[in-house]
DNA sequence: TTCATCACATACAGTCTGTATGTAAGCGCA
DNA sequence: TGCGCTTACATACAGACTGTATGTGATGAA
């Protein structure tokens, strides 16, 4: 039998110690923040040194950004699971808003995701770890309810940013103490006041 | 006469060099960003020391908040000169959001005001700053519309949060390079979506 | 006029980030 | 199986920044 901690390959190490750095950087990202975090502070939680970090990272902002998109990417897999596309539309959008709400109760979630994520990264790298997890089924969403007249015809980018705004400060107040049951009935008014509305001419020109 | 630069009351010295403090800040700020702004390069634009800007300011957070307060007064300020309420609460929405939009253009504002700010301060400090300028108008067009019938009974603190989060992005993703056109639909759309449907029962127990 | 206070400027201590350098272990190759 | 190169770090260093402590001249009240 081989040693206990030697003979790794090289591919393991660098995974393993990717690994420490990123939890370690999670644990104190969400405990604190981002700009209350010093990079020793994330080695001696991950028991390495700063050599590894840099070696591993460009600098500390990379290491931010691996976490963000770890992070985002849990956020996403809690909401399909809990939104199968076995749904009809509106009710895989509740289903997802639910989830989405409940996933960003995770202690440090919102700070991490939602505030420095944009300040640390800008919004255009944000929407992007967004795009790639969160924000995908959302839009998928809204275009399977577009198709199905369940919701009116918009500009699908345009849309799938603002709801998604909407549920991002919404998760921010309850964190904040808000009322759930209030943010929750306004975020699902707003949606369903994008229905088309059915009494008024019901859209002659489209019918004829 | 009196001299060029002697004789200034001690209110003076305080108030002028508290204002060239703020200023330099600004421009800092809104060119970079909070991060990337070093107190040193602060006080060398204000022209004064790092002694100055630590004796009117507890330390660089202090300052941005100084300078955020600043720039959500004059944000407000433009969205109450664009929608007076002389006009109908539509009107008045409609005119709000266009004021609001068209004031988030000048440069720096957004990162200043919907990144930097709630990353630096907090969301809660930022929702404190808010409420006391812009988000104020805001909610009382809101809670005009409820009373003139215009748009359904709904929590207002919770909406008034969702709304202006929708006018948040969309002011940032216009920044981005986003279809102004696109996004304005949106938060139209959005808006519209909340006047209660008409053909059923126009509220009996009311009018009665 | 005198003395306390204010509005700074200067000097200092501690910490952090990123980089440069050194080293031992893995790994392709003859 | 040995040899050289590369990888994966650890250590040392330079520069910058933040906040504080201290010193000083102008101001203002008594």
């Amino acid at each position: 039998m081989q040693q206990e901690s030697g003979r790794r390959s090289n591919r393991d190490r660098t995974e393993a110690t990717r690994s420490d750095l990123i939890r370690a950087a999670r644990k104190l990202f969400t405990e604190k923040s981002y700009a209350e975090t010093g990079t020793p502070e994330i080695v001696a939680e991950a028991g390495v040194t700063r050599g590894a970090l840099y070696h591993h990272f460009a600098d500390k902002q990379a290491l931010f950004a691996a976490v963000a998109e770890q992070e985002a990417a849990a956020v996403a897999a809690e909401i399909d699971d809990a939104a199968p596309p076995s749904l009809v539309p509106r009710d895989a959008l509740i289903a997802g808003s639910d989830a989405y709400l409940a996933a960003m109760r995770l202690p440090g979630r919102t700070r991490l995701l939602l505030l420095d994520g944009p300040a640390v990264l800008g919004r255009v790298a944000m929407d992007a770890i967004d795009n790639r997890h969160g924000n995908r089924s959302l839009r998928e969403g809204l275009v399977a309810a577009m198709r199905a007249q369940a919701i009116t015809r918009l500009p699908v980018e345009a849309l799938t940013a603002l709801l998604a705004a909407a549920f991002d400060r919404a998760a921010l107040a309850i964190e904040a103490g808000g009322s759930a049951e209030d943010y929750r009935a306004v975020l699902m008014a707003l949606t369903d006041g994008l229905a088309p509305v059915p009494h008024r001419a019901p859209a002659p020109a489209r019918t004829r």
